[in-house]
DNA sequence: CTGAAAGCGCTTACAG
DNA sequence: CTGAAAGCGCTTACAG
């Protein structure tokens, strides 16, 4: 069987340096591109490779070079399709410009956050791209630093420190949302899902001071904490329509919180948009096929993604760069929820 | 800046062997952790290392070997969700094994995945899963054997042939989920969505053998074609109320392809599983809390990613193997839209 | 324009 | 139990 042989193996410039008659040195340097080296014996050595099926070792080079072309990207929740798309914009940016990405997913366990992150050192990366699982201490930027390795740090901040960031204004989001909600003359709004983390600190103030905008005094009441999960958005409003409070709409904390919550609307009879106000946070490429689709804020994920990978890149390049941060401006997009 | 000293990047096994007065050997061997090594030495050795703050150069010691611990796997589509779940399964089970996940994403371009499969290769990646992007040429499987990389393919079927493949039993699980629409009275039953590939073959076979079974003849106007997404299922489900054929009930291509068409659905102020029954393809997690939730087919996608997974890392193992293939056993789930 | 030599950070026989 | 030497597949001064 072919795939026993391992063909190519073995084959090495040393090997096509022979076969074209030439030394290593050349090899490498047509490899390269060099304007050294005669058309003629270029030519010539190519013609070699090709027919040896030499295939370059990458990884020698960098080892000889002292380089990588690989970036590490570690992800904590893979299922919201929020990190899904950001990841998407990392890869094709990375892609793009010759790098290759080293996946990895935490599912929120620090403790393979701190494995994988022991990984891709070990394997050289040129750089890390990371959304920090939940109570990732706020040390981690400055531990990664330390190993001399390249780091933005997205979606969650990590508090002040002089590490590169791609996120979001998550408060003016929230804001714009609930400014739009407060128009159309809602008084009592809820604020749905979500529990802990900066994310829902910077979301939820955008939730006080648009009420604090409009002179509504905020009742505890009516946020709602739950999962920041499909489930626990269907739990919260559950529970927000046991409660009754005349609750007539609610922003929340996401998208995914959002699509439970509509689901359980649905369940009570009720939809969105005529008979309830909902708005999401993030705009996935599902919201905009929800049933009903739903009004959110949209902090163009794919973006989102690309900035980080641009950032890094940019850091990788030049080191001594001042810090970078980019904040997606957040939109509101109306669709029928809200 | 801690960033620019790199202060880890110069450290090797040679300066540990000086600051521990042991030879390179001896360190190598405490790192392998060794038995040959004097307890006492090994301590000395990982002392030193400690205070230099010593990191393993995983790469350099592979090239060493011969050997590679990174997994290449490319998918086409992340922005499916059955995707994304599908990579958290392979991520989960390599990880776990020790290896480290090389991931690309084509956008079932074929440019894109000839690029990084090659780039995959230069890295010198160990084994390979792919779910190939649409009409990738047949002989990719012959190709990627040949250069001697242990290859998986997962979801889309290459046709006949030798290499290892992990997949679902499209037949069977469209054939179960019409059985159930058949028991329940319908008569008239829609197939939505999706418009080539293998898969969509696949699927539509169980479709035409379900109504064989149930002597009713196939009516073609009832294959309603489109974009295997949200947007498609959404579109297909128009046409489908648009021409008005007293159909009652529908298999979706797949669960996004169903989300859209719920939506529609909700458009016109109809309900999935009063008004219209219909069925996913999949169990995407996200199928659990659609509005209303979805009736689908359960083909595990993370246990499928799983599948594929350790697939591989047998192949790895023992080139030898005979063809493996994980066909996962689809169950349908009953929800509430059909 | 091209070649010989050294070296990237490791591991692995081979001695002793 | 430990060390000296060779080598994985490359690149890069340095000669010529």
């Amino acid at each position: 069987m072919l795939r026993d042989s391992h063909p190519n193996k073995s084959i090495t410039i040393h090997d096509v340096a022979k076969a074209a008659d030439v030394s290593k040195s050349t090899v490498s340097l047509v490899l390269q591109g060099s304007p050294l080296i005669r058309d003629e014996t270029a030519e010539r050595v190519r013609e070699a490779a090709r027919k040896l099926g030499y295939v370059y070792n990458r990884r020698a080079a960098e080892l000889r070079r002292q380089a990588s072309n690989t970036v590490g990207v570690v992800i904590n929740d893979l299922m919201n399709p929020f990190f899904a798309e950001v990841l998407v914009g990392i890869e094709r940016r990375l892609v793009d410009a010759g790098y290759i990405v080293l996946m990895a997913h935490t599912h929120e366990s620090l403790d393979r956050q701190r494995k994988v992150l022991a990984s891709m050192r070990e394997q050289n990366a040129a750089g890390l791209i990371i959304c920090p699982a939940f109570d990732t201490p706020r040390t981690l930027t400055k531990e990664v630093q330390a190993w001399g390795i390249p780091l933005v740090v997205m979606v969650r901040s990590l508090g002040a420190g002089s590490y590169d960031y791609a996120g979001s204004d998550n408060e003016r989001g929230v804001l714009l949302a609930m400014r739009h909600l407060l128009a159309r003359g809602h008084k009592r709004i809820g604020f749905l899902g979500g529990r802990s983390g900066v994310v829902y600190e910077q979301r939820l103030r955008g939730y006080a001071g648009a009420l604090e905008e409009a002179g509504i005094r905020l009742d505890e009441r009516l946020i709602i904490a739950s999962d920041p999960s499909r489930q626990g958005g269907s739990d919260a409003m559950a529970a927000m329509l046991r409660i009754k409070l005349k609750i007539t709409a609610a922003v929340c904390y996401n998208d995914i919180t959002a699509f439970g919550a509509l689901a359980t609307l649905g369940e009570h009879g009720l939809r969105a948009g005529t008979d309830f106000a909902l708005i999401g946070f993030d705009n996935v490429l599902a919201a905009a096929h929800s049933n009903p689709p739903l009004t959110t804020v949209d902090i163009r994920p794919d973006d989102l993604g690309e900035h980080a990978a641009a950032a890094l890149m940019a850091r990788i390049e030049n080191p001594q760069l001042k810090r970078q941060v980019y904040l997606a401006e957040p939109r509101l997009v109306l669709r029928q929820s809200g």
